[in-house]
DNA sequence: TTGAAAGCGCTAACAA
DNA sequence: TTGTTAGCGCTTTCAA
């Protein structure tokens, strides 16, 4: 490819005259550095990055730790990232699997977790005896969180709230809830749900908490299709979520434990989508016979063929913060521990009034709903 | 982080018996391993990647040159790409952009094309004068190829002649083409319907292409709203492509054109799906009026309500083989300069028979299509 | 204005 | 079995 020496031997002066040429920096006369200049065209010379990151201590890669790449989400997360890293002349790199292990073998300055638990992980792990700049994306299901990493929030109880009181003010009173956790999980869409629950459901709430995991269905074989609900998944490991698949599930249960929720609060897009899915093929309608509240409002709400009525969630923004942050940590500037992103309630089409307020069995707009 | 100069002081010897110690090469007696490894663990010590790259001429990391992520397509192909890449333990990164300039900064031992056009590119730009081992998906639009870089192509011939077959055996005769590009692309679906249309259309058959971009539809100021047909893109940047909503305006185009076309050839999946959502909400039924056939194969069918009529292109495989070839170039084992893709069609509940053959308003079976 | 020298963290050939 | 030396491609200090 040719290097510097080359140049110079070429142009019969020294290395250093060649940097201070190609770089210009320090002095160099306008004749020397013509000439260097021009050899360094005739060779189709590249400075050499590995080297030049050698010297510099920068990679100017940050590493995204995120595996299912099929979910939405994670994509407008990553396209967040990629536009504010640009800005700073940085790349965005993707693991491609979830091995914290062989991070400090990895050629980056930094690296963003997905969510808490996988940071929590890799404090308990690696992070102990390695340090790398690290920040994490949030959705506030930790009451104490380390201050080892910063985190980027969405305001997960200021939508969750407000898709509570929504739905509420629609006259939905039974409701159940679709996680792929269990109950315990600390999320704070579950935990909405069960304040929620606590009034309406009463001791009835848990045949309506539809948790789609070995740990909530220890009888039901079909949460093993899913990779990371068998026993050979490795702690260290966090397989794709299969998050469609499991609102499909959930459609299934729902049916089978004949439940008369009028409304279901899903966990995520992915889930609301694959449980409209299903419950349609099993011949309910949305909304007429069940409403359906999504989370995250990501693209993939394209394909649907109805508005779907969720939270927005802003995951662009919440990768443009969570490198803004990170590269400040990367390059010594100040920064703040804990950054929120705004959400925002999205009113859809798969969502209805029942009850006294009588829209009763309104449809939506373009007349779908099987 | 500790270097092995570091750990050579402590342990009271020289760094390239620690250099031994910790590579398991050449000599160096138990004692002192054992001591080196020691003082190794006590210091968290990781060897620095960077200079390991400088030394070995390898960062054991590829670049997928693909910005559109929210095109199923392309995840596939990234899955596709990680799996074998994780095999001889390389990484793949993404650019984010499709700045091919930048090529030469970066960390990677060699770069994955997305297709024939954006190889093309480079090699007439940077690729010029510069040379990175080099491999790109390909769909047998070129007619000629350079051999700097070996393709993996998909045989897209072969499955859109499947198609066309499988269509016409079903009575369709009046078939719409559906695509991003003009007539001229040289792309394989795009010629087998012309051949397909000549026999049909005749002289009518420019009305029955309905190719969503500036070029082929100049007063049409709808295209606009899609970054690529703006004035302001250089020619250096690939944006993305915008296929669902291109699916969608096409439908409309559909529609007041009154085309009396009985099916639809679609250039992807996301095409079809957005042919499909929006000739929907305009009261067609899918495939009571009008059948739709798609190209891809891609997991993004899940959120569909019915099963779409495609064909498998095997996105996932081609971007293994794609990482394989360029793996045995970057090694400098021997490769083949082409390799070929397996393709399948797919029958789905998108296409149904026409005509005489008198399957006549079949439904799909879960009984939808609006 | 220039170039020799030291160094970034690591490897490897060779002499001791 | 060990340490010295030279070098990967580049930067930067400092003496000339």
């Amino acid at each position: 490819m040719g290097t510097r020496k080359e140049i110079a031997e070429r142009a019969g002066v020294s290395v250093s005259v060649v940097s201070r040429a190609l770089n210009n920096s320090g002095y160099v006369s306008a004749e020397k550095r013509e000439k260097i200049l021009k050899i360094a065209r005739e060779l189709d010379y590249h400075p050499n990055p590995v080297a030049m990151s050698l010297m510099s201590r920068r990679t100017r890669q940050i590493l995204f730790m995120c595996k299912d790449l099929r979910n939405a989400f994670n994509i407008e997360l990553y396209e967040g990232m990629i536009e504010a890293a640009h800005r700073q002349n940085y790349m965005i790199v993707l693991s491609g699997d979830m091995d914290l292990s062989r991070l400090p073998s990895l050629l980056v300055d930094g690296v963003i977790f997905p969510n808490e638990a996988v940071s929590l992980s890799y404090l308990e792990g690696v992070g102990k005896r390695y340090f790398l700049p690290a920040v994490t994306a949030a959705y506030g299901a930790q009451t104490s969180f380390p201050r080892a990493i910063p985190r980027v929030t969405c305001d997960m109880w200021k939508a969750s709230s407000q898709m509570a009181d929504y739905l509420h003010s629609l006259g939905h009173r039974k409701i159940a809830c679709i996680c792929p956790y269990g109950m315990d999980n600390g999320d704070p869409r579950v935990r909405v749900w069960v304040d929620l629950a606590a009034q309406s459901l009463k001791k009835d709430r848990d045949r309506y908490y539809i948790g789609v995991s070995r740990q909530c269905l220890p009888d039901d074989r079909r949460v093993l299709q899913f990779q990371e609900e068998q026993e050979n998944v490795g702690l260290l490991s966090f397989p794709p979520e299969h998050y469609f698949e499991k609102g499909c599930l959930a459609a299934d249960i729902f049916v089978e434990r004949k439940l008369d929720a009028t409304a279901v609060f899903c966990f995520n897009d992915e889930m609301a989508m694959g449980f409209c899915k299903r419950i349609r093929q099993l011949g309910l309608r949305v909304p007429g016979d069940i409403s359906v509240a999504g989370t995250d409002g990501t693209y993939s709400q394209r394909y649907f063929d109805a508005e779907l009525t969720t939270m927005n969630l802003n995951a662009v923004l919440q990768g443009r913060r969570c490198v803004e942050v990170l590269l400040n940590v990367i390059e010594g500037r100040k920064f703040k521990y804990v950054t929120n992103v705004p959400v925002a309630l999205k009113k859809g089409e798969t969502v209805r009034a029942v009850g006294r307020a009588g829209s009763g069995n309104a449809r939506p707009k373009n007349g779908r709903g099987v």
